[in-house]
DNA sequence: ATTGTAATTTGACAGTGTCAAGATTGGTTG
DNA sequence: CAACCAATCTTGACACTGTCAAATTACAAT
């Protein structure tokens, strides 16, 4: 039995691997993506420049890894939200818009890394994110369609569009309240609100 | 007198600046923001490395310069479309609808310059580039109060509020096709439809 | 103890943005 | 016309970056 399982413990640190997510998603946090540096990295973790390379292939895949930790929490929390049953339905849609806007302005720069272009670009990510990630849009779609037969969306829509563009429009506002285009997040509850009354009915 | 505008030509090159910005907007076109650096751009145009600098505090600022030509042409663009006398308002609307979303996905580069984070994120924009872009919402909001007028944008709402909803809609439905998540531009015209069933009432 | 193999490091290369100092050039002035 | 000067451009240098190949280390099994 020669094969150790890299994840497994190892001799030199303590799971390296979880020391290195770890420390990426530290950096993460602070500087966002773009501050993510392997060398700075290594440095943080007190390893040589290129221990990484040993887990992950290259500087995207540990991006990818990250990013998919962030949805299967995304999903929890999804799942949490919709399955609340002492709220009315309506009341957990609106709640499930304050979640996400408030999520992603308080994580700005893990809702960047997940939902930015630095990994959906030029199909960079990862068999496994992508994955994780559809496995995130199918919920909104039974979800909306849920919504539609509880008759607060409109159900004249094809489920599938109307939850990619109710989707389309949390996505839109959390990217102008990150970025600050047009808009900061002092009027976060107004915005929220002003959705939830284009979307619902 | 010896001071020489240096936008005007100069001896070695005529009209560098502008051949810098030419080359520049050539790059991003071809390979995005990410694939703009300023020492290909020199090869480019023919001069050396740090030849740029003399027109560009640094590279952040000729980003800016790029995209503050795209809001100008933006806006004119809007002005185009509502002044169309032609139409009916609503068909104005939708047709503004679809030339987002077009002009997005065809020149996915030069939009996501204009509202991706590599400009926006953490005040890094110039204050010109702040200025014409808020120009440009400035006239979002004030052809949503017209909708509103005219009775197909919902009159119940603030008109900055449903400006910033409205736009951050067909912000984040561009985001999602430029990007390629949940969706790819084949559905375009249907995701159009049903944005514009959402909105206007 | 030796061997094998996985884990880690070192060295190297091609990039990047940017600063400081030097070289070039052409118009303005003595 | 020659000299100067300031705007323009180039060269050299530094500190970064990601990543590959080869050498080294450290432990497990023989």
């Amino acid at each position: 039995m020669s094969k150790i399982k890299p994840t497994e413990k190892s001799y030199h640190h303590d799971d390296l691997r979880g020391k290195l997510i770890d420390a990426t998603r530290g950096m993460i946090r602070e500087g966002g993506v773009e501050a993510v540096s392997l060398r700075k990295l290594a440095d943080r973790v007190g390893v040589s420049r290129t221990a990484a390379y040993h887990y992950f292939k290259d500087k995207n895949v540990l991006l990818c890894t990250l990013a998919q930790e962030g949805f299967r929490i995304w999903q929890e929390e999804l799942d949490n939200i919709f399955q609340d049953e002492t709220k009315p339905p309506a009341d957990r849609y609106r709640g499930y818009i304050r979640w996400y806007m408030t999520y992603a302005v308080e994580n700005a720069e893990y809702y960047d890394l997940m939902f930015g272009r630095a990994i959906w670009k030029q199909n960079t990510a990862t068999e496994g994110l992508k994955k994780t990630a559809y496995d995130v849009f199918q919920k909104q779609v039974t979800m909306t369609r849920q919504c539609q037969d509880q008759g607060f969306l409109p159900a004249t829509e094809d489920s599938l569009r109307l939850a990619q563009v109710t989707w389309g429009t949390l996505h839109g506002l959390a990217r102008l309240l990150i970025d600050g285009i047009y808009t900061d997040d002092s009027h976060m509850d107004e915005m929220c609100d002003c959705a939830a009354n284009l979307l619902m009915r």
